[in-house]
Parts: C-alpha cells; sequence; structure tokens
DNA sequence: AGGCGCTTGTGAACGCGTGCACAAATCGGG
DNA sequence: CCCGATTTGTGCACGCGTTCACAAGCGCCT
C-alpha cells in the first residue's frame, strides 16, 4: 500500500516465532485462503488439495501453492494439506492469534453500520471503542459499547490495548482524526473516507472507497456497452451476457460451489 | 479480477466515442485522479501539474502521467492539465457522463448505511432500488425508498435500467441473489459477502470484504512488533512508529496536505 | 524574435507477479 | 517390497506495471 519497501530483510529468526517478509500479493491473498478453509472446515473436510482450496477461494491453483510455499507451510505430497493445521498456519501469519482489538472513529451512517456489524469477530477482531465528534451520538451505546468523544482516544487507545482503527469520518475530519490516532499509538488504519491520508513512516494505511469501487464497474460497463453497439453481431456468438443460460456453477472442479456460502 | 484475459483488442473506433482499452491498474486510479481533480476545481485551480496532482491523489507523479497520456489526455506542456477539461474527459473515460442507476439487494446492517449513504450520488450514482428477502423490512422507506422483494429483482432491474448490483446479503444469500441479478441483466456485481460468486462470463464482480482488511493491516502489525521485540535496538534509531513526533506533514512536496481534507 | 525555464509525454530498464510444466515425494495396493 | 497414482513444491519464462531519465513542446520574459 504504502510507499514502504526497505524490508528488515530478516528471513527466519533462529528458533521462536518464524519470520518471514512474504510479498504484498500474496499476504493480500491469505484472508481469502483462511476463508475458504473454514468454510471447507465446517462441511467436515480435513485435507483439501491445492485445486480444491484454490476453487474454494477463487484463484489459480498454482498461485496458491506458490503462495503456501512461502509460507513455509505443510502440505504431503499426494494427499494435500491438513486443514486445521493450515488454517492455524494462516492465523499465526497473519498475526490472528490473539483477537485484535479495533478502534472505530466516527458513528455515522457506516460507522453505525460497522459497529453493529458480527462478521468481525469471527474473523479475530474485536471493536473496542467508538469514538465521535458529535455530541448529539455521544450517549449511545451499540452492542453495549459507549460512544466517546475523540478526545478520550488518547486514554482508550492506550488502555485498551488498540494498534489499528476504522476511520468511518467525513472527509474533512479524516486527517485530523488519524492524526490523533497516530499520536495516541495506532499504528495501523483502515480509511473508508474518500480523501488521502498523510500519516508517518511506520503507520500502515489501507483505503476502501465504495464509490471508486462502483466507478471501475462502471468503466466497464461503460466498454461493454460500447463495444456491443459498436459489433452488434457478437451479441449472438457466446457471450449474451443478458439472460445467460442457467447460471449453474460454470467456474471449476472439485467443491460444489453451492457449499461454499456455508460460513458466516 | 476475473480470469477473463481476452479483450475485443479494439483501439480507437473511427470516430465517435473514443474507444480504448485501458490497463486495469490505470484504470483503478482514475477514480482518485477524478476525486482529486474535484477537490482542486473546490478551491479554485483551474489548472494543476502532475507533480500536485499526483500529490492530491496520493501517487507517483510519472505514474499519473503515464495513466493520463494512455488515456489519449490533453494535457499542455510547461503549464499542466487543465482542471476541468481533464475532468470531463476522465468521466467520460469511467462512463459517468450519465447517473447510473445500481440496485442494492440486502438490507441488513451494511446494506442499510450503504442505502442512506449520500457520498454516491455526486459521483455518479444514484440508489435506484432496494431488495430484501426479509419480510419484516419490505414496507419499510429508507431515503424514500421502498424495500421490495428479491422476487421483483427481474421487473425493476429491467424498467429501472440497472446495470449495477451491491450485494449485502449474509454469504450464504449471496450466491443465489447473484444468480437472479445476472438473470434480469445485471452486468456488474460489487460483493460485500465474504465469499467467491460463480458467474458467467460477461458479468463482472469486485469484491470488498473488510475483514479481510483488517487482516492484512493484522499482518503488518504482526510483522512490526515482531520486528520491535527481535531487534529491540531499533525502538530508537528514528523509525519509534509509536508516539512519534508532531504528525507533520512527513510525506511529500508539493500541495500543502493541510488542504486536501477540502473535499466533500 | 529569440532564449530560457517549466512540464508533459514516452522510450527503456527493471522488478514483481503469474502461470506452466516437471521433478520430488508420499500413500496405498498388490 | 515394489509400483503406480496423486499431489506438492519450484525452476523458469513471460508479461504487466513501475520507475527513471530525457527529449519534445509550450509559454513567458526580455
Amino acid at each position: 500500500m504504502s510507499e514502504d519497501k526497505r524490508q528488515t530483510s530478516r528471513r527466519k529468526t533462529s528458533a521462536g516465532s518464524a519470520e518471514l517478509d512474504l510479498p504484498e500479493a500474496t499476504v493480500a491473498r491469505l484472508p481469502e485462503y483462511l476463508r475458504a478453509l473454514h468454510a471447507l472446515a465446517e462441511i467436515g473436510r480435513d485435507t483439501v488439495s491445492s485445486e480444491d482450496l484454490a476453487a474454494a477461494a477463487g484463484i489459480n491453483a498454482a498461485k496458491l501453492r506458490k503462495d503456501l510455499s512461502q509460507l513455509g507451510s505443510y502440505g504431503t505430497r499426494g494427499v494435500g494439506y491438513d486443514v486445521e493445521l493450515l488454517t492455524s498456519q494462516i492465523s499465526t501469519v497473519l498475526g490472528l492469534t490473539e483477537n485484535r482489538a479495533v478502534a472505530l472513529v466516527g458513528i455515522g451512517n457506516l460507522g453505525h453500520a460497522l459497529a453493529g456489524y458480527a462478521g468481525f469477530s469471527p474473523r479475530g477482531f474485536r471493536i473496542a471503542a467508538l469514538f465521535d465528534i458529535d455530541e448529539g451520538r455521544l450517549g449511545e451505546t451499540i452492542g453495549g459499547l459507549l460512544v466517546r468523544h475523540v478526545s478520550e482516544i488518547a486514554d482508550v487507545v492506550v488502555t485498551e490495548g488498540i494498534s489499528i482503527a476504522m476511520l468511518t469520518t467525513p472527509p474533512h475530519a479524516a486527517q485530523p482524526v488519524a492524526d490523533m490516532l497516530v499520536e495516541a499509538g495506532v499504528t495501523s488504519i483502515l480509511n473508508f473516507a474518500p480523501c488521502v491520508l498523510s500519516v508517518p513512516e511506520g503507520v500502515d494505511v489501507r483505503k476502501v472507497d465504495l464509490a471508486i469501487e462502483l466507478q471501475i464497474l462502471s468503466f466497464h460497463e461503460h466498454r461493454k456497452a460500447t463495444a456491443r453497439t459498436a459489433t452488434p453481431e457478437s451479441a449472438s456468438p457466446k457471450t449474451a451476457s443478458v439472460n445467460p443460460p442457467p447460471p449453474s456453477p460454470a467456474t471449476a472442479p472439485g467443491i460444489a460451489f453451492s457449499d461454499q456460502a456455508e460460513n458466516a
């Protein structure tokens, strides 16, 4: 994400906790593998081939094997991967062994929804504090959690041991709030505000901008539309795209896709 | 996103609407440029250098120039880019000249928030229909919009001319709903459910998984933490990362970063 | 009119990520 | 004990994306 390229160039510290620097692309896929593994465990699978796991994660099998090998993973040739072991391995690498406390700043429309979202806790996170600047929201409790004033960030972040924060304020408030969070000791921010954040080195920022996602889709829509009018004879060949045949599992072998929805 | 690599390999159709196939990475950045341009226009700038615009978008200047050049853009050497012209260009390429109608399926915690989110309409989108399967929500209106039953998807998508849908259902419901949407003619889906969707060729799916974003941040937290304990002498050199110096703009030249928060 | 400074646009090198294809390894059966 | 079926782990090549550095172009000032 950030421009930080330099690594400590450490590989595997002698013994204790294996320390390794994975390619960013691999890191971004590990959570998806983890989710797929949970789904597989829930339907009773105890081992998986790379082919099956890749299908469940929506990813190329070779890519998955390379990812897991870089992780120093313990698969068994001729058999596959042990679901439980691999789950544990990835969880450890991602630092999910402890439930991480997360702060949420900006209890507006979106913040309210995230505060009540049940999908975080089974995946390693616990929303430990809510903050807003609006006096009108301060008394409110959401899911048994009190909405505090942003001026309490410094105290609460320390006492709750928070290192990750989600930012759902209006864009004009995002930078000052980010400064407060960093000052308090937060070193990772998930930014939902449509603006660029400036943070000191050592702090990671990931951005989620829903309008941007839609605009990217819009581009492809635009391209598809103009391609359709430009070459109208291509409306029949094979990719009609509108009213396709029964949307059956036309994707991959292995796991039946109706099963994969079985996760929380 | 999907595995669809083959392009129509079309470049610039003779006259009318310029047709060009941009690299995916460029497409993903164009919306960010657009947002930065809006912010610049709001503070009165009518021309921008690639350096300034890149800073406002949080991106490398050379990358920005290459992106815009691929777009066939009209900058002026020695001066920069005309803000209004460039805004219009990018908007056209992204297909944002018309306000696109978007469907939202799954009016739960998150869906409710998105339905009320004010940030879509100024960026080219209009939420035109809400759907849910839960009887309890059917009567409800959000922002003057009625929550309909999913069985009405087929009708409403056609009459409203919807081609993009956002999916905020629980994961087990995502695939069947996606099938219904595709069947109705939707060709782009923004999926918030933590599961893999199987769609026919010609349909684009983008996934937004908030827990995954947190898990990626968690990895970096884990790495930073172990690096700190492994080499405790590095706690002083320069990147203390906790309680850093006054979080001043320690990032880049060009635009003062205190200005960039001024966008809507 | 001419020169100078500034900024764009792009050619070229580099590095990362992806995908193929195969050797190595493991299990089960005969 | 050996053999074949199966699946992992990886060396290698290719392509995309990023970055640098510079030539080309534009405006302004003298």
